[in-house]
DNA sequence: CATTTTTGTTACCCATGGCTAACGCTAACC
DNA sequence: GGTTAGCGTTAGCCATGGGTAACAAAAATG
């Protein structure tokens, strides 16, 4: 039986490398806090998950030692320098991910994150490397987030949300939020990508509506919330 | 927080789909039998697993509708039409996946069948459907085997491999194993590839001897044994 | 400052997917 | 025909990763 390099492939529980809802831990924390401690409530949020389930996945984590052990009672998870890396690797297949799925083989932009969602758990480190020399090292995925090469600390604050900004103003589109698929594919036919620039005709508690290029578009304060801008 | 589409994605136990493990079951179901019946010893065997867990996991894909429920007690595992289409499905993102890895992003022969082995069950059947467009719908994958792309049924038995053959043969190569990724990396840089044309010079007890073009390799019979070959 | 809400943890339950030990049965071997 | 080997199942164990219910402590609110 030509099985030599057999690599059991049913094992599950006994797997070395961190499991899909370990780096969906660590991602979560990673993106909630950007390097700085996260409250367990949040992740747990963030994830639809319960607090229990945080709270196990934690002592987990720190077992592995992504996770920062601090016995302290106050305790917001805290990523060590190898959960770090982990969640900064995470991003950089995700990203690299969505930019290949939707550059090379035309997967619409509200599709790219669910799939690149699934495929950043099982690519090996050297599959992403080789994307990324296919893709010419792009600096940022299609919804406008760059793409870390290097273990680079994460920039300054996030930027304003068109939600924010008052009429009058004319603003940059600088990325759109992946994970809200519906508010993409409006925004995505709206014209709304990033590099636009919008200038922002009116805006009330119900509706942004601005102008795109030529055509002026009207926009539910939801989806506005999703697209981060640059004056 | 724009979490509309949540999909929990920590869900691993209730996810609705085949979890890895049921498909990987289908998928040795469908490749040992070929459409036949097939021994849960001889599962167990392939995926390096007990025969407790082929038993246990027997009632699960049943309840899932992926096995042929027959409470006989002689019990061969037979797939359903639904686990039939599942294991087909399966090879044809398995395959797709390992050609794309090899012509589009250059993956060593030797390493696509266990990076495919990951990616394809998080795939989803558009994305099948892209990479296979991309591809130009190709027949066959970088080791010969052919992509199906209905729901054909296999083609006939089994063909004989390079082990068995005697000294003066003349026989073309027409797939490799790709299971056995050492077997497949010897056979690569010898030039025994899909297509070739060999020539058998000596096969004894413990080498077999080929001319394989202008150059004459010596092949373990282990490795011998993972060529598919046609006169 | 008192009350209310949020938070993290414990104790317990469930399903999946591995495992070993042990049993009864069938089939093959001598 | 008797022994032996192989097969499928049961019973019971373990880890992972979900979930409730309940509680004490911390934080926010009035």
């Amino acid at each position: 039986m030509g099985n030599k390099n057999a690599t059991d492939l049913l094992t599950v529980g006994s797997d070395r490398s961190p499991s899909r809802a370990r780096e969906d831990y660590v991602k979560a924390i990673y993106q909630l806090g950007g390097g700085a401690p996260v409250r367990a409530a949040a992740v747990a949020r963030y994830l639809n998950v319960s607090r229990v389930s945080v709270s196990k996945a934690k002592r987990l984590l720190e077992g592995d030692g992504l996770l920062e052990a601090e016995a302290a009672p106050a305790k917001p998870l805290r990523l060590s320098h190898k959960g770090r890396a982990l969640a900064v690797a995470m991003v950089r297949r995700h990203r690299l991910l969505e930019t290949f799925l939707h550059r090379s083989l035309d997967v619409p932009l509200e599709r790219v994150h669910a799939e690149a969602e699934r495929i950043e758990h099982v690519i090996s480190d050297d599959l992403a490397s080789r994307i990324a020399a296919f893709l010419g090292r792009p600096s940022s995925d299609p919804h406008g987030h760059p793409i870390p090469y290097d273990d680079a600390t994460t920039s300054g604050g996030p930027l304003p949300t068109l939600a924010s900004v008052a009429a009058g103003a004319r603003v940059v589109v600088v990325s759109l939020d992946d994970r809200d698929d519906e508010a993409v594919g409006a925004l995505a036919s709206a014209g709304v990508l990033p590099g636009a620039t919008l200038r922002v005709e009116r805006s009330d508690t119900a509706k942004v509506r601005v102008r795109c290029g030529t055509r002026v578009v009207s926009l539910n304060r939801r989806h506005a919330a999703m697209v981060r801008i640059a004056t």
